[in-house]
DNA sequence: CCCCAGGCGTCCA
DNA sequence: TGGACGCATGGG
């Protein structure tokens, strides 16, 4: 299904040739970034419910604590009393919500026969299935899918829209699925690209395609939008 | 003191 | 369908 390229922003889709050059500048500049490496689909899936706007070093805290509370799992949560999960994740914030769809999340996989078995399901059934959760939408879903199940499935995240904002002039308003679609229709299908990419999008956010960019510096000035436009 | 971080659900037009 | 708002801790 190709994308229909429309109005003001046909033109700056064409330049998504692009788009597997950006990646490989990144990954020159970042080096691979292996996310997640060897750690089990329930600290995974469990990590990106409680990363959702929260700052990564909150969430390890919290994690960590989970661990030593012996709770890192979907079957420990979905067994546990919200005041204790509540307890554990406080350090990375939105906690009480956080709890209350942790252990809704959990439930319902334990209840459908736990994790490794609910992970079997295809990847449009299971993301319909996550969607429809309290405390997952569209990337959470898309996280969980790609890092803790092993599915093909490209992750768009702020960062994400940021950075195809600036370096191709794609509206930061442009919906999920719309992006994500653009995004995969310029590579190639592939779970460790789609993984290692979306950690490099995220890695130059944070060190340059900041909210106040630095762009004198970034790996990507040479053919980003913005960099070379008169505002940078 | 301020702003920000790997979103989501609810409410309202 | 889309914008405003609440949720909360910890770091710069």
């Amino acid at each position: 299904m190709p994308v229909r390229l429309a109005g003001k922003n046909a033109s700056p889709y064409a330049r998504l040739g692009n788009l597997k050059v950006l990646y490989l500048k990144l990954k020159s500049e970042f080096g691979f970034l292996d996310w997640w490496p060897g750690e089990t689909p329930d600290k995974i899936l469990i990590g990106a419910v409680l990363t959702q706007n929260t700052a990564w070093k909150n969430v390890e805290k919290a994690i960590s604590n989970l661990e030593k509370a012996g709770m890192l799992s979907v079957c420990a949560i979905a067994g546990a009393e919200n005041k204790t999960i509540e307890a554990e994740i406080r350090p990375s914030g939105f906690y009480r919500q956080k709890a209350a769809h942790l252990k809704g999340i959990c439930m319902h996989i334990e209840e459908n026969g736990g994790l490794s078995r609910f992970f079997r399901k295809d990847a449009h059934e299971l993301r319909l299935e996550l969607m429809a959760l309290n405390g997952i939408g569209n990337e959470t879903a898309d996280s969980i899918l790609l890092y803790a199940a092993g599915k093909p499935v490209f992750v768009i995240d702020a960062y994400t829209k940021r950075i195809m904002s600036r370096v191709y002039g794609i509206s930061e308003r442009l919906g999920y699925l719309s992006l994500q679609q653009i995004i995969t229709n310029g590579i190639e299908k592939s779970i460790p690209l789609y993984k290692d990419f979306h950690a490099q999008l995220v890695e130059l956010a944070k060190r340059y395609c900041r909210k106040k960019p630095l762009c004198g510096e970034c790996p990507l000035r040479g053919f980003c939008l913005y960099a070379n436009s008169s505002r940078a």
